[in-house]
DNA sequence: CGATACATGTAAGAAGTTACATGATTGT
DNA sequence: ACAATCATGTAACTTCTTACATGTATCG
């Protein structure tokens, strides 16, 4: 999934793979068992335990902090990938307006320390954070649109 | 400057900044050196060399390919607010007009897989995969935005 | 039936995180 | 003086990358 979809900026290679499973396993969030079906190719099937499912559902449910918007961008669109089939549709906009909140608490900081250091910072300087600002005002757009998706039309569940 | 900038996505913790400046002086690469300013506390200051003048210069004349905007995004936007003053204003327009063709070149294909998999792929998947257009889109526009103001006013050099 | 690709894994090395540690300087 | 902070560094742990390795299924 990782190598074929071009969302991926996850990595695919088996040095990262395998070992991440292997210490799912040994937490006990995941249980592998090999398929063994008559003409099939061997192939393992790693499924969420109880607890594993949990631990899913509760990273899922974090609040999003400024930390998150500010180094873990990818990982708060990993985390709405899977959101609303695993937690629902209402937990999936509670997520979407805490994204929300903190990208409009944050914009100004952004626009004022843009303002403020406007003389001193190089050109480039300058040029990188505005394209900083124009990428979380980007995201603060698609926000209200994704929660207008959900609260629309809550019908064709995608699950 | 990692800490203290807004866009430092980059880490500031010393276990990351000391033992880099170690290897990047084993490399050759900067030579660090003690300052003992009378009333001043001590302070270790790092110069490039001559060979890492030359290999940051290289590192920021490469042109971008598709793997920098899918998975190195971050690490283009730390290039690009060296590179004015380093290898001046003609080598940051060609970089950014590199960086302007290979989203030109990408945001088709996003588009296509958008399309085509729109029925398969759950809601939350589809609206994380629109986040991913609209970004690359605010870039491009924002590619355009920096180029025009390299060759608008080339007098104002920031360096 | 041989080449190719798939599925699974391991090993060595690189690099970041967190936590700890120390000495010097500044502020009150 | 004494606390807080700065500047420097180290150590253990975690995780990723790259490269290697093996067996099996599929295809022409």
């Amino acid at each position: 999934m990782f190598a074929g979809s071009p969302m991926g900026t996850y990595s695919d290679s088996p040095g990262a793979i395998y070992p991440a499973l292997q210490r799912l396993e040994k937490a006990g969030l995941v249980r592998g068992r090999v398929e063994e079906g008559s003409g099939l190719r061997r192939k393992k099937i790693y499924r969420p335990t109880d607890a594993g499912l949990a631990a899913l559902k509760q990273w899922l449910m974090q609040p999003v902090t400024r930390e998150d918007i500010i180094r873990r961008l990818e990982e708060l669109m990993l985390r709405f990938s899977f959101m609303d089939y695993v937690i629902g549709e209402a937990g999936t906009v509670r997520f979407l307006n805490s994204l929300q909140n903190e990208l409009e608490a944050y914009v100004p900081v952004l626009r004022e320390y843009f303002a403020s250091h406007r003389a001193e910072l190089p050109r480039s300087g300058m040029l990188a954070l505005e394209s900083g600002i124009r990428g979380y005002e980007t995201m603060l757009k698609w926000c209200e649109h994704a929660i207008a998706a959900y609260q629309g039309n809550e019908g064709r569940s995608s699950s």
